[in-house]
DNA sequence: CGCCTTTTTGAGCGTATTCAACATACGTGG
DNA sequence: CCACGTATGTTGAATACGCTCAAAAAGGCG
């Protein structure tokens, strides 16, 4: 994990008690005497973008809980190529095969700034029984990402895709999002990097979009809306 | 569920003691006395293609594990077209947002004559604890079918995506394959009907498959592999 | 047998890809 | 500090590919 910059690392939980996101995150049914049996650490850590939280193949030692930022999952291709799989978001469990498989079946790769709380696979166990139903449901969390990634941004004109992954990134009816690198935009919506740019550059020119900060997006909410819904 | 054939039902798990694919069934992990705990009707059913094993949104009421078949999962796309997000196969289990969710969020639907095995929801309650380590593996074979169909089945070109489905229908390195209708075939792997239709013909044409019975197709596996891997 | 659905084929068009050139930004060493 | 190199983003032109629309052919099923 290069380019990663730790702000904290605690050994222990009681940050986990007052975490913002609480409700959001793998330990949102536990109580204070569960959070007492844990002693290993967890820590808390910023992700610089292109940070990798784990390679593919990679063994399983700990799950990450996306606390802020955007994570992919992507695997490779036979060819040589690469498609991203998998968009993960906050709340989101990146890592979830550890609780079963020995090794990650792809990597996890940071897209935007972003923060972490990464714990260690033991801790996983040792909660397991209370954790069981929390666990399901980040399961099923992953799958409808995996579903969405593949009704959403898989299927249509590549200006469709464009306009509904601009429309999928910050919150929804914010008007401002931020986005990523070119290529990324390509192996995760199945088309070229260059059609991707094109589409992009092409929302800047009608304003559709405006560029506030480098990959820091202003946009027409209703009118990308119209695109993505099929003009 | 219309034009479902019921072969058996049973009132009670005996024939899970005795299911020919124990090891991928959700029941794997139990013991002859978890059976007895169970009075509840499990049925065993064969279903003819087409048949809806449940709707998108209908309330959840069991799973159903596939003992032998193919199931597609789909989802209504605002414009009123559709996509296939996941293909199910043997050993696999739809519906398991039941565990979790009050309805279910997609359709699933037998593509070929598929056997399955009814399991009400409240089975499941009351075997929750011995379960979870099988119901978690299950979770997690969902999400890899479900990446499985981004990355084979979404990338590259309509050649190389109907020679990767053609390729992972039926046993690996099998000679012979069940296929399904076209339309299915376009909606999983976001081409049109014709496009898959022209595909297949070409293929047929170039021997690399031949029709033995209406979508029974033999196929030359390494000719195939040779086009899903780019030529 | 005729009707309906599904599959197949054709022709023209629009879109995305390919391959190339050029622009821009960033970081490093001269 | 600027020159240079690399990585990333942008644009152009020609091609190839998949889509649309239309029509014909080939099954089921009453």
């Amino acid at each position: 994990m290069r380019d990663t910059q730790i702000q904290a690392a605690w050994y222990g939980l009681d940050t986990c008690e007052k975490c913002a996101i609480r409700h959001l995150v793998l330990f949102a049914d536990l109580k204070r005497e569960d959070f007492s049996a844990v002693h290993l650490p967890i820590e808390d850590l910023w992700l610089a973008p292109g940070t990798e939280l784990y390679g593919q193949d990679q063994s399983a030692e700990a799950v990450f809980t996306i606390r802020e930022g955007l994570v992919k999952l992507e695997q490779y291709l036979p060819d040589g190529g690469r498609r991203i799989v998998s968009l993960l978001g906050q709340g989101d469990v990146a890592g979830l095969e550890a609780t079963l498989a020995p090794a990650h079946e792809h990597a996890a790769v940071a897209l935007v700034p972003t923060k972490v709380c990464r714990i260690p696979k033991p801790v996983i166990d040792r909660l397991s029984p209370k954790l069981h139903r929390q666990l399901m449901t980040k399961w099923h969390d992953m799958v409808l990402r995996s579903h969405q990634c593949a009704r959403e941004l898989s299927t249509g004109s590549a200006r469709q895709r464009v306009a509904r992954l601009i429309l999928l990134l910050g919150l929804p009816g914010a008007p401002t999002c931020r986005l990523f690198g070119r290529d990324d935009v390509g192996a995760l919506l199945g088309i070229t990097t260059e059609t991707a740019c094109r589409m992009i550059s092409d929302f800047k020119r009608r304003k559709l979009v405006e560029e506030i900060a480098p990959n820091q997006f202003r946009r027409d909410v209703a009118a990308l809306q119209a695109i993505a819904d099929g003009q």
